[in-house]
DNA sequence: CTGAAAGCGCTTACAG
DNA sequence: CTGAAAGCGCTTACAG
């Protein structure tokens, strides 16, 4: 009762233009026209009294143009898929907010699905977008080298990387190389000589390009990376921790952690607490996304400031760009060092 | 080039129904209801050599019938909105994930968006989603009383809660009143007697009954919870810690915190830690979803596992049968006690 | 300027 | 059993 009382909000029945048409005594076509003018401009299909009379009409019934019959008429759906390696990941889900937010500013929906970074499921996952007819597909999951993707591109469908680069195709991405560069030097300058990476899963772009620009800091610096300090995992807080438990179970330790994600920093901590060694006294640990746990934690996290919601913004307006005609250039968004207690 | 070699996948553009009649001979409609008869059942629309015919052709080109096409015949779009707080949210997105599966193997598609909890922005999603001609909705964020949810009943459109429930509106959540009760029956077990929580947000039944649950144990118990122990607010970190820091700005501290999130748990882990605080020690710490980052914990956190992955699932089923017509009652999923380290 | 008509790709009641 | 036809709600070239 308290529920229903007070209710300003109403969600009517759609409408459709033939009973506007009939209401109003004028045909569909003029309707159609008048209602996709915008201005002055609907006055080049009706009188000045009709265009208010129609407009007035269909907007106290709330019109709205049925996408599937424009959509069946027009061959443009404006719909775009979006694959992630999995949602439950936060830095996919906020490129996703990203993108979703920025493309219902340009008209669009999309479809989001989860691909878990696995060949059979990314194929069949695009697929279905095609079947939805979507006009273009955001990959959040490409690999570095990916066959699925030239495939893909044969098709003809145009579409977009986010997160992870992949050959030449365009892509939004951080530019992940600098990101692992600015941990690498931080580093160094803090006067650790001995490095090790929970570098990430060894298809993905952030993972390699993080990973080199660390060490390749560290190089520059005259400082060796010997490769079984570096140890390849999932990006998450369970990968985390078996990448540093590995690290920890070889002599001497290394008195610096890079790892190349922050749920995998979170993970490591653990380890590191369970070998008795204090961060950053003994081992300095950096994380990469700055997420919002990274400044909650125990000891607040020295990470990487990555934009990933603008990213997924981006890369809405470089597909749309494509949908176009046109041909943008991959654009490579600035990361930030964040420095915290634990590096 | 290495790109492109040895791809066996291909996509291919799609087909229509006439391409395959005038390529067979037959009529439109015989392709029609050949495609969609499943078995022997299509040769009752054809000769079995046709059906064979029609099929081979059918699958060497892939054809996939236009949904628009369909949906516009058929007034059925087999798409479902769905609305969450925020996806950004691991549960959200981990309940989403349900969603989408279960939708995926009913044949329906989704759209996401998030409402942020905020009236406004709840009313204008729900309104695009309805323009998508979504033939119903998932809420992921009812409020516990929720005028929009009301206005929305009386247009007719099936829905179903996830999460949070509302009223006697059909929904798929966890049984958070026991949820809370497994906690407040553990803490008292272990001889607390002082118990505050992290509440949650006020308008969230998953938050009120938590908490409830909680309390109402220790009470049951003879134990007091006074008012000034429950500290209500956001459900992640930064919320957490704050709800904690008010709590621990009283003297005397409690001996048991329930933070009714694992992220608000974390959150408030920090806080503890800035007193000098020992978990458990001190003060015991409890979360809630059994949330993966829970177990990584450097003290790992004792937590209530709760299915939400099942209730995406049960909460696309649910509505399946309403958009069926059928009457089905609500669900309460079980929870489970974790106990590890925190408390 | 404005309406009638065609057609997007389907489905399905209606005739033969 | 099978085809022709109508029609879902739009958009847009084509006539008047």
């Amino acid at each position: 009762m308290t529920e229903t009382s007070g209710t300003s909000v109403r969600f009517p029945a759609p409408v459709t233009l033939r009973v506007i048409a009939e209401e109003i005594g004028v045909s569909v076509s003029t309707v159609s026209r008048v209602l996709k003018a915008q201005g002055d401009d609907a006055t080049r299909w009706a009188s000045a009294e009709t265009v208010a009379r129609i407009r007035a009409y269909a907007k106290s019934r709330e019109y709205r143009p049925h996408p599937h019959a424009a959509s069946l008429r027009t061959a443009r759906s404006g719909l775009v898929g979006v694959l992630v390696p999995r949602l439950q990941d936060f830095v996919l889900a906020t490129v996703y907010e990203g993108v979703e937010e920025a493309a219902t500013e340009h008209g669009y929906s999309t479809f989001v699905t989860n691909s878990l970074d696995d060949p059979a499921n990314k194929a069949l996952r695009t697929e279905m977008m095609l079947q939805r007819r979507v006009e273009g597909i955001i990959f959040g999951d490409a690999h570095h080298h990916d066959p699925l993707l030239s495939a893909f591109a044969e098709r003809g469908t145009p579409f977009v990387l986010v997160s992870r680069r992949s050959g030449d195709y365009v892509s939004a991405t951080c530019d992940d190389l600098l990101g692992g560069a600015l941990v690498g030097r931080h580093l160094v300058e803090a006067g650790r000589r001995d490095l090790a990476v929970l570098a990430g899963l060894p298809f993905a772009s952030t993972a390699i390009e993080r990973t080199s620009g660390a060490v390749d800091a560290f190089t520059e610096a005259g400082l060796h990376v010997a490769p079984e300090r570096i140890e390849w995992g999932p990006f998450d807080a369970a990968g985390g921790r078996q990448a540093a438990e590995k690290i920890l179970s070889r002599r001497p330790y290394p008195d610096a952690i890079f790892a190349t994600n922050d749920f995998a920093a979170i993970g490591a901590l653990g380890v590191l607490r369970d070998h008795g060694l204090r961060v950053p006294d003994d081992i300095a640990l950096i994380g990469y996304n700055d997420t919002p746990l990274a400044a909650e934690m125990p000891t607040p996290l020295t990470t990487v400031r990555s934009p990933m919601h603008e990213m997924g913004r981006r890369g809405i307006e470089l597909l749309i760009e494509l949908l176009g005609g046109g041909t943008p250039d991959s654009e490579r968004l600035t990361p930030e060092l964040v420095v915290r207690q634990s590096g």
